[in-house]
Order: C-alpha cells, then sequence, then structure tokens
DNA sequence: TGATATGTTATCTT
DNA sequence: CAAGATAACATATC
C-alpha cells in the first residue's frame, strides 16, 4: 500500500535512474492495467524523461513536450528498473525465499504479475507489476485535465498545511479523525499506515469526530504527521508483512522496523504497555493504545 | 471454503 | 443536493 514516503522514495530513486533515458518501446501485458488506447503509446515513445515528480500517492513521469505518464500503484501496484544485462539472482528454496516472500527482490522478470513493460534506449526496463490490477498507468497530455489531480488535497510538505487549514476542515465535519487524514480531497498522500502511526504519536484516538479536536490537539497532530512521514521517507518506506511495496531496485523499505502502532495488536504500547488494541473503521485496520490515545 | 485485507471510485442512503 | 456510508474491484492468504 505505496502511501507518501513509500511514492516519495520510488520516485526519488526513478529520478536517478530514469532522468536523460528515451522511451523506446511499451509493452502493455494487461489492458485493465493502462488506461486509455494502446495507439496511445506512440505519444511517448521516442521521448525522453524529463523528471519524475510525486502528486499525493501518484507518480508522475515527464516527459520532453510536457507529455507526462502518470501512474497510481494502489494496493499492490509496484515499480522495478532492471538495467540491461543485470543478473538476476535465483530465489533458492528455503530462507531466502521466506525472507523475501511477497516481495520480489532479486526474482526473475516479468512474472505473472508483470502488466507493463517500458523500454529504454539504455537497454534498461521499468516493470509494472500489480497482483490486483487496482493501479493504472495513464498517458496524459496536460496534468491539468487529469480530474485525481484536481481533486487532490493538499500536500502536507506544503505551506498550506497549516494548523488553519486542518482546523477549517475537521471543524466541517464528525467523521472520525482518521478518515478525514486519509481523505485524499482533503490531504494527498497518507494513508492507513501513516494515519495509524500519526495519532499514536499525538495521543489522540482515531476515533475521535474530527470537529471535537481542539487547537492544541490539532498542534500536535500537524506535527506528528510530519515527523511520520518524514520517518518513513528516512527508511525509504514501510514494506509490511503482506505487502507488495518494494523500492525500484527490488529491495524493501524499512520503516515497517520502526513502527509504534501499526499491526502491533496485542503488543504493548511504547508508551504506556498497555496492549495495543485493533478495530475496525472505516473498513480500514486500526490500531491504537485505549489508555494513551483520547 | 469463505472471510479478510486493501485505496479509490461508483453508487446507494440519509 | 450533499455528505456520509458502503459496495465493488482482484486475488492471495489464512
Amino acid at each position: 500500500m505505496p502511501e507518501l514516503p513509500e511514492v516519495e522514495t520510488i520516485c526519488f530513486q526513478l529520478n536517478r535512474v530514469l532522468r536523460g533515458l528515451k522511451i523506446t518501446g511499451v509493452v502493455v501485458l494487461s489492458p485493465k492495467s493502462f488506461v486509455g488506447e494502446i495507439r496511445e503509446i506512440r505519444e511517448i515513445r521516442g521521448k525522453r524523461v524529463i523528471g519524475v515528480e510525486r502528486r499525493g500517492k501518484m507518480i508522475i513521469i515527464e516527459l520532453e513536450g510536457g507529455v507526462c505518464l502518470t501512474i497510481h500503484l494502489k494496493l499492490t501496484g509496484q515499480l522495478i528498473f532492471r538495467e540491461k544485462g543485470k543478473k538476476v539472482k535465483r530465489i533458492e528454496k528455503g530462507e531466502r525465499e521466506k525472507k523475501e516472500k511477497g516481495r520480489l527482490a532479486g526474482e526473475e522478470l516479468p512474472n505473472k504479475y508483470t502488466r507493463v513493460i517500458i523500454s529504454f534506449d539504455n537497454g534498461g526496463k521499468l516493470y509494472f507489476n500489480d497482483l490486483r490490477k487496482f493501479g493504472w498507468m495513464k498517458i496524459v497530455r496536460d496534468l491539468r485535465e487529469m480530474r485525481e489531480m484536481g481533486e487532490m488535497g493538499v500536500e502536507p510538505f506544503d505551506k498550506e498545511f497549516t494548523v488553519e487549514y486542518l482546523q477549517k476542515i475537521f471543524s466541517r465535519t464528525s467523521r472520525p479523525v482518521k478518515i478525514v487524514l486519509m481523505d485524499q480531497e482533503k490531504i494527498a498522500g497518507i494513508g492507513n499506515i501513516y494515519a495509524n502511526e500519526a495519532l499514536w504519536e499525538a495521543g489522540i484516538s482515531p476515533a475521535k469526530p474530527a470537529r471535537r479536536l481542539g487547537y492544541n490537539e490539532i498542534t500536535i497532530l500537524r506535527e506528528a504527521i510530519l515527523r511520520v512521514l518524514r520517518q518513513g521517507i528516512k527508511y525509504g518506506g514501510a514494506s509490511a508483512a503482506d505487502e507488495a511495496y518494494v523500492k525500484p531496485n527490488g529491495s524493501p523499505g524499512e520503516y515497517q522496523e520502526h513502527f509504534l502502532v501499526y499491526q502491533r495488536e496485542g503488543q504493548p504500547c511504547l508508551r504506556c504497555k498497555t496492549l495495543i488494541k485493533r478495530v475496525n473503521l472505516g473498513g480500514r485496520g486500526t490500531f491504537y493504545c485505549e489508555k494513551c490515545q483520547n
């Protein structure tokens, strides 16, 4: 489930390997994963990569002439870049396979979840893998025309992400604060992991109606959000249990080793030792400490 | 085998 | 009508 820190990590790595390369070919193995007509591929073939950027959880590969290849990984999407002729490490049965279970580090590509392959003029290939096919890739001539872009909320690292902004969006609803944090039309990029983490950090109950949060609580929550997102980026994102996320070089992130509450059900709270609870909020697994989150 | 998990969008309800 | 709730999507895992 790539969220802001995971997507940021992916963009950072893709920028290093793709910038300046020319697209030589695109192969769509799963039409569902490529939105639009296959013939639109000619709009990007032969174009060089200017850069790769992120908006919310969306990845934007900007090409010459202002054309963009936009990608949303949704739940199980991966973007893996392989240089030409790079030897593939075979996974031996046993330990290694167990350790990398569900991940693709060292695996041969394409595999059965590869949906689109993009080739570049240096012989490298970018593989878009997506087990559940919820993710998509599409060619966009003008980002402003993209509905998904227009509906996207404030970026947590932008200057508009102020206590006053949060106060404004919280005051209008009594939905649980966690649901509001994950609402992409309000704040872009926060998903289940970082919403859980930030609320624990801030000592606020995920179920608390948003409009009940006071100014001080909102200030603390805002700082907690920024802190956990920065931590996520610092550790290259979270490759939690049962998650597909890996970096473009195929290696997993490390933030899962620093989880404060996420997936810590039944384990002692890191602050007060009370056992962490798990409930279902808005259809999403929600982890919290009932003693120190109110 | 059937429930569960998961982000976003479509669709139904209030 | 709009906000909110819920179903749908795909498929591996338990």
